[in-house]
DNA sequence: CCGTTTTGGAAAGTTAGACTATCCATGCTG
DNA sequence: CAGCATGGATAGTCTAACTTTCCAAAACGG
C-alpha cells in the first residue's frame, strides 16, 4: 500500500508518518522507484504500537523510539533484551538527598532480598527509579506507605507470574519483546486502571459507613 | 520564612514558586504589607506535593491544579471528592471505533459486575479509560491480555483494600484525599517498579530454563 | 498521451507546556 | 542609608511533537 492507505489505516496523518520515518521510528518502505516505496501491514502495526506507547503508556517518542530500537536488535540474550526495554521504559527521577538514597536503597535491596528479586546493580534504572519513589514519598509526608511495602510487593510478585504466562509459548523471539514491552506498558495503565474502580468500591463502602456513623 | 528560604526548602527555583503562585497552585503568603508576605511548612509540603505528582505521577501542571482544587474544596461527601480526584489523574484516550468501544464498554461492565464494582456510568472517566486501553491492546493485536482480565482484577481488588488501609483511621477529611491522591498517583508508580523487578525474577527464570534446552 | 493528483523528501513554521529572565518600586538589613 | 531581597507583572526561552510548504518525480484517469 502506499502513504495514503497506510494512514488510513493506522489512523494517524501522512506528515506524522514522514516524522516518523524520518525519526527512524517507521523503517521505510520498499522501493518500487528511486523515489516510490510500498508499505505493508508491518507499518500499519508499527505505528498503531508507537501510538499505544505513547498515548496509553506516556512514553515520550524519543524514549518510544530507544524500546523499537531494542525490539529491533532482539537478537542478544531475550533475558538482556528485555531488561534493555525496561530500562527504556522506566525514568528514574534523581530525588532525595544522599542519606535518604542510602536508607531507600537499603530499604529496596532488604524487599528484594525478601522475595527473592534480583537486586544485584545498584544502578538498574528500575532500582534508581524505585530509589526515587521511596525518597517522594518520604519527602512528601507520607510514612504509612512503607510499611505496606510487603503487601505490595507480594502483589507485584503475583502480577509478575501472571505476566509471563502471556509470553511462555509464544515462538518468535522478537514478537516475545515486543509482547513483553506492550505487556509492561499498557498492562501498567491497565492494572492502575482496574486498581482505581476497585478503590472505588472500596472507598465507597468505607465512607457509607461514616456517613451513617455522622447523621 | 520568605521567597528564599522557601525555595530553599521545598529545592525549586524562586522564579518557579512565583509561577505557581500565579498559577494559583499555591496559595499566597501571609501579608506583612502590602508588597511583602511570609510563607509557612505547609507552602513547603504543597511544592514537595506539586513536584511528587508532576515528576514521579507525570501529571501535568494543569491537571495538578485540577486535583489540587479537589483537594482544597474538600468540603463535600467524600467519596464524591475522591472521584473527582481520580478525575483529574485519569486522562482517557479516545481509541477505536465505535464497534469496538461498544465492546469494550460490555466487557468492562461484565468484569466490574463479577467483581461487585461501580460501574453505573459510562461517562465516569476511569470506565472511559479502560475501554480505550482494552480497544488499545486489541488494536496492537494481543489479544491475550483479555483472557486474563479477571486475574488481573482480583489483583486490583485486593490492592484497593490494602489501599484503603492507608486511610481508615486519618482523622481531618482534607488530609484523608491528599493521602488518596497521593498513594494513588505515587502508588501507581511503586507498584509498576515493584513489578518491573518482579518481573525480571519471572523471565529470568523462563529465559534460563530456555536457554538451557537450546544448549 | 497529458493534465491532475500523489508521493517522497527536505526545510521551515507552529503550538503548547513549563518554565526563566528582566524590570521596577518598595521593603528590609547591616 | 547603601545595597541586596521581595512581590508582581510582562516578556522571553526552550523543548517536544508535530504541520506546512515546497519541489520534482511518479501515478492515475480519461
Amino acid at each position: 500500500m502506499r502513504m495514503a492507505e497506510l494512514s488510513e489505516k493506522a489512523g494517524v496523518p501522512v506528515a506524522t508518518i514522514k516524522y516518523y520515518l524520518r525519526e527512524g521510528l517507521v523503517p521505510p518502505g520498499e522501493r518500487t522507484s528511486p523515489n516510490q516505496a510500498r508499505y505493508g501491514d508491518g507499518h500499519v502495526q508499527r505505528i498503531k504500537l508507537i501510538r499505544a506507547l505513547m498515548d496509553v503508556g506516556g512514553l515520550s517518542l524519543t524514549t518510544v523510539g530507544e524500546v523499537l530500537a531494542a525490539v529491533d536488535a532482539g537478537k542478544a540474550s531475550p533475558h538482556r533484551i528485555l531488561g534493555l526495554a525496561q530500562e527504556g521504559i522506566t525514568t528514574a527521577r534523581q530525588a532525595g538527598d544522599e542519606e535518604s538514597r542510602a536508607w531507600a536503597l537499603a530499604t529496596v535491596k532488604d524487599l528484594a532480598g525478601r522475595w527473592d528479586w534480583p537486586c544485584k546493580d545498584d544502578d538498574d534504572p528500575v532500582i534508581q527509579a524505585l530509589v526515587g519513589i521511596l525518597c517522594t514519598i518520604k519527602e512528601v509526608g507520607h510514612g504509612w506507605y512503607l510499611e505496606k511495602l510487603d503487601a505490595y510487593a507480594e502483589i507485584a510478585d503475583r502480577t509478575a507470574d501472571l505476566d509471563l504466562d502471556g509470553i511462555a509459548g509464544v515462538a518468535s523471539l522478537e514478537r516475545i519483546i515486543e509482547i513483553a514491552v506492550v505487556e509492561t506498558v499498557l498492562g501498567d495503565k491497565l492494572l492502575s486502571m482496574l486498581r482505581r474502580l476497585a478503590q472505588q468500591r472500596a472507598s465507597k463502602a468505607y465512607f457509607d459507613a461514616l456517613a451513617v456513623d455522622d447523621e
